[in-house]
DNA sequence: TTAGGTGCAAATTCTTTGCACCCTG
DNA sequence: CAGGGTGCAAAGAATTTGCACCTAA
């Protein structure tokens, strides 16, 4: 699963673009993790960016990854899966159901739809396995995390 | 968010029956564990289940905590959110997406879907807080983990 | 030149494991 | 009473941080 260069490119331009008018360096190192996460349609862990990013420039090292995989993050040029920099979180609810989760906070709250729990899926996703469950995840901005933010 | 008494209750029911079904001793600390993930509807971490047993359990261990989850998780009585035992995982794909997730081994791909793109929430969400983004996770097995485990 | 960026190594944080004692069934 | 379960302490894994040197602009 590698993205197409013309799209690969396209965002190595984006990214280029965005760390000049944010004052950012764009040094070796970042230009190639950058390019390791675009290229990589697999959602890599900073981990395995590491290991792609290593063939290319040695000297790399696992600190530097992580700190630019946030800056990356901050900048709003990638975005975590799940919510990022959370432990395993556990639930007895085992009716189906949805999620809203708060992108500050991580606050998540269960919620009930009958229209998305009738969802129809593409035909396409039967090239990538057997479905077992689906369900929704709203991400917003709670409440609370809302007006503190209005400070 | 606390689940009402009765919904707890009958959870603690199908936890006691799964259990002895299933030859699993019911010690004092695997009932106040599984209660409090039962009754604990903000989806707590391992150590905020840990600090919430404590308060009734004083002796209890986290390492204990963590066992028990993972039991209460393999015997089907609670479930985790997102994929189990991950670590944070990053993606350059901007536009708007959904994603098909094999709960196997964490293998996730992206997809696209006009209908999912144009969801409609229910009124009930506002009163969480403010939506930004709306996805639709799949959950299967891929089929590279579908082959295997025809063995 | 020079401020921000990097690599190294050590520190943190989260989670798991080995072992001797304990308690449920 | 027996075998699984627990607490403790130590090990492991993942991620972050302090610091002196390096390099893009």
């Amino acid at each position: 699963m590698t993205t197409s260069l013309q799209e690969v490119e396209q965002r190595m331009a984006r990214f280029q673009s965005v760390c000049r008018d944010s004052g950012i360096k764009l040094t070796h190192q970042r230009i190639e993790i950058f390019r390791e996460v675009a290229q990589n349609g697999e959602h890599p862990d900073a981990d395995r960016v590491f290991q792609g990013v290593r063939q290319r420039v040695p000297t790399v090292s696992l600190d530097t990854v992580y700190r630019t995989l946030w800056m990356l993050n901050d900048l709003g040029l990638i975005k975590t899966l799940g919510t990022p920099r959370e432990r395993t979180r556990f639930d007895a609810n085992l009716s189906h159901h949805h999620h809203f989760v708060c992108v500050q906070c991580g606050l998540t709250r269960d919620f009930y739809s009958d229209a998305f729990d009738g969802l129809k899926l593409p035909e396409s996703i039967k090239a990538y396995g057997h479905v077992k469950t689906t369900s929704v995840e709203v991400r917003g901005i709670c409440l609370e995390c809302s007006s503190k933010g209005e400070s």
